[in-house]
DNA sequence: CTGAAAGCGCTTACAG
DNA sequence: CTGAAAGCGCTTACAG
């Protein structure tokens, strides 16, 4: 059925090295030619298939970013970045999907041991030591974005810092009180975002009180979710010595909180974390995360490494801005 | 530095052919020389590679998923469902870009040309007659997601009917004068749309009033954003002869519009469309999309046509239900 | 400017 | 159960 390089080569009377030049721009091959090929290919829509240009040239063409799950507003906006770069380059993006878990890293490693790709780009792939450094072994152009260790090029923002600044907030704004919306405590994420809730507490002299670190129940999508930021509200309005204000670990779940308050008659200052475009449409509060610039910066960064494998390694942490909204008065 | 599967064969004192054998379960091997060779290979970390593969097979196992712009709701959700089949499944996703526009069929004739996958999903691509014959002559599997022709497996809704429903049910709250939030007029939706919203006023005797059409002026993901609703719902309010009610072409343009209004103190029952999940939280009426139900089903389509080439073609439509909540009170 | 030929790293009948 | 060999569809020195 498909045709192959020997079919047009045969039809336009020429051998397969001129039709294989016709298609790599790079060489030479008269007008004349190049013209008889590129029709004979046009009538079949011939061209060279990916495949074997791959094992051909030993390259693909192509970056991979690894995401753990697809459907969620970060990863949106952060693979938003990656096309907007990438559409400016000859690259090509397959997206690769991991389950966080158990076998996070082995599906990592697989999906590396294939060689699918030239460059990759992690989102959100948390690993432990042992495992970052089995990673580095693989000797790969890998660029972490929101996360970073030794070694690897890394785009991220200063997880501590954005909660301790929500946090920090709240506090100056005169609330003792102040609770954290959480979500599931093993992300990596939340345990930072904790680190920096706790970090204000104590600066200001306030006592850490576990009863005020709450979350939903649902975990799906780790709990950052609107369902999770409702349930969570909830129960934060029905506690006997309820807070006064509170963090919520990102913007989503600041919506289910919103409309839990609303439900129930009863509003606290709420500050929330990413800035999704929607915050501003609803007046939330909260610590920008430059998503998408994280996005383009990385690719831009792994991009520079392909063409020179020498550069040095670079970390950039963006700094986490807080947005002053109406959810706060 | 990465090793073949000559390397493998050598250091396990086999022949290549035992190695491939191996690494595809299926043929038989004995257990001493399958642990004897997977030992080796685990030590160096060997896998066969991806493109190899694909060449020596003639198939890659890989999906491709072609997509206008990725950083937008219904597509995030769509590609949620197409995750969730796939992940049953052992194929590998690629999401290919294409931008909307002049060269919209180019590419798409250049991605499958290069014959990356064996199967396509196309998430809103919308084509005229003459190129969706073309299309049709590759004679490869695709499936149409959010469109649908003659000749292709599609999952679509009826946008026409979901308008309809929409601004019918305005109507019979009692409201005359029903504007439509609308969007880039050239877009297929906005088009569809509008067909259901004339539709519903004629049936009602309500006279067209194209001034009753009104879209913000930042065409950024054909005016399906928050920013484009809250535009048009600026516009709409400050008319000299305001409509009493409205329908907004996508949830997250009635995100805006409902801002709008906030600002300005005066309110007009609206309903969406689409049905995101952010809608529920933030009591929005609309029309909902089963996004992720169409992704999904669309994937097992492809997958057993890909399993049966005979399969007859199927195309599913379905239909948009309307959600009252209480933006339309 | 163009062709013959080797090579990219696998898979898979075909024999044994 | 295992090996030798052809083939998948390209690219790219090497000659001319």
């Amino acid at each position: 059925m498909a045709s192959t390089i020997y079919d047009i080569a045969e039809k336009a009377g020429v051998s397969i090295a001129t039709v294989s030049r016709v298609f790599n721009q790079s060489s030479s091959v008269s007008e004349a030619t190049r013209r008889k090929v590129l029709r004979v290919a046009d009538a079949v829509g011939y061209h060279p298939q990916a495949y074997a240009q791959g094992l051909a040239r030993s390259k693909s063409n192509t970056i991979m970013a690894v995401v753990p799950v697809i459907s969620n507003y970060f990863f949106m906006e952060v693979l938003g970045g990656i096309q907007d770069k990438l559409s400016e380059q000859g690259y090509e993006l397959t997206i690769f999907n991991v389950t966080a878990g158990e076998n996070l890293f082995k599906e990592v490693e697989h999906v590396l041991k294939r060689r699918w790709a030239e460059g990759y780009l992690f989102i959100s792939i948390h690993l432990n030591d042992d495992q970052f450094l089995k990673l580095k072994r693989f000797n790969l152009p890998i660029t972490l974005i929101d996360e970073h260790y030794e070694g690897f090029d890394s785009v991220s923002v200063d997880n501590i810092q954005g909660a301790y600044r929500a946090t920090k907030s709240l506090i100056d704004s005169g609330y003792k009180k102040v609770a954290m919306l959480s979500a599931l405590s093993s992300s990596k994420p939340i345990r930072d975002r904790l680190v920096g809730y706790r970090k204000a507490l104590d600066e200001s002299g306030i006592e850490f009180d576990p009863n005020y670190v709450i979350s939903g129940t649902s975990f799906y999508r780790d709990g950052f979710t609107e369902k999770g930021g409702f349930e969570a509200m909830k129960h934060i309005l029905a506690m006997d010595n309820p807070p006064e204000a509170c963090f919520c670990a990102s913007d989503i779940q600041a919506v289910g909180a919103l409309k839990a308050m609303k439900d129930s008659g009863k509003r606290i200052p709420i500050v929330g974390y990413d800035d999704i475009e929607l915050a501003e449409y609803i007046g939330l509060s909260t610590i920008r995360q430059p998503m998408r610039d994280m996005g383009y910066f990385a690719t831009q960064s792994l991009i520079e490494r392909l063409n020179n494998a020498n550069k040095a390694i670079s970390q950039t942490i963006y700094s986490p801005e807080l947005i002053q909204r109406t959810s706060t008065f």
